[in-house]
DNA sequence: GCGACAG
DNA sequence: ATCTTGTCGC
């Protein structure tokens, strides 16, 4: 029931116990979800990330991404005012629908695998906000997180140690079965000295997103992965924008975005 | 009871 | 996530 969508809608009552409840009934399928491999070579991503405006609450960014040289396709701006406080565990009932608003406002609704800023798996009950998109859009998705959530980070090697970039150096094990990776603790540049965590969401295996994003680290300029890179520059411009009164709500509900890339951009 | 705690 | 001064390096 809960994967099917409903965490886009807000239909739902937000009591905390009901929202963790919902979370335990999906993550068994989230878990199974995670055994599969990858049938094609993803061509494109869409990357998801939210910064917040003082004035209008939430600004979601969905990225399409060509994954060959990590050109921006095409974006979508999502704004509103977040349904749920921050409450670490329940981000994607915070976060999701403002993220499926904008890529309902995509003209391309075709891509290969969602990139999400945050945790899939590497969550205490298996559903991370990548998770919860996932399988309710019955996509790949992988997250991409700044700090950790939830496991026993397990390192495998030094940073200094480290030869190539994007380089593993940790694993993030589950608590309650020790032979369970979760994510990976990667080091995106030699610059870098704190990691990135990597974990599927839904749909993927971990090798196979970590494969995914290894290969956007390498053309990204920043230690996140491009589609999240571009979506986290343009949510937090916007807001500033917002804020500042330089941009207006409005705006963007008539697609005047198309200008703004070069402003926006950088 | 005490720490940990995505964005 | 956001706020914010100061510092380091190209």
């Amino acid at each position: 029931m809960w994967d099917g969508g409903e965490i886009f809608t807000q239909k739902h009552s937000l009591n905390i116990d009901t929202l963790i409840h919902i979370q335990k009934k999906i993550s068994e399928k989230a878990l199974s979800s995670i055994k599969a491999r990858l049938s094609r070579t993803p061509r494109t991503a869409l990357g998801l990330d939210a910064a917040y405006s003082k004035r209008y609450g939430g600004v979601a960014i969905a990225a399409l991404v060509d994954i060959s040289n990590c050109g921006l396709i095409e974006y979508s701006v999502s704004i509103g005012e977040p349904k749920l406080e921050y409450i670490p565990g329940l981000l994607a009932f915070r976060e999701a629908a403002l993220f499926y608003t904008a890529i309902q406002g995509l003209k391309h609704q075709s891509y290969d695998v969602i990139v999400v800023d945050g945790h899939g798996v590497s969550h205490p009950r298996y559903a991370g906000i990548a998770t919860h998109i996932g399988l309710a859009l019955a996509k790949p998705s992988i997250g991409v997180a700044k700090k950790k959530l939830y496991g026993v980070l397990k390192i495998i090697k030094s940073r200094e140690s480290c030869r190539d970039f994007p380089c593993v150096i940790g694993e993030l094990i589950d608590k309650k079965r020790s032979d369970l990776v979760l994510a990976y603790a990667v080091i995106p540049k030699c610059r870098d000295k704190s990691p990135i965590y990597v974990s599927p969401g839904a749909h993927i295996s971990l090798d196979d997103a970590y494969r995914v994003i290894s290969s956007m680290l390498e053309k990204s300029p920043s230690k996140l992965p491009c589609p999240t890179y571009y979506a986290d520059k343009l949510s937090k411009k916007i807001a500033r924008g917002l804020d500042a009164g330089t941009l207006s709500p409005r705006s963007f509900k008539l697609g005047v975005l198309s200008t703004l890339d070069k402003y926006l951009i950088r």
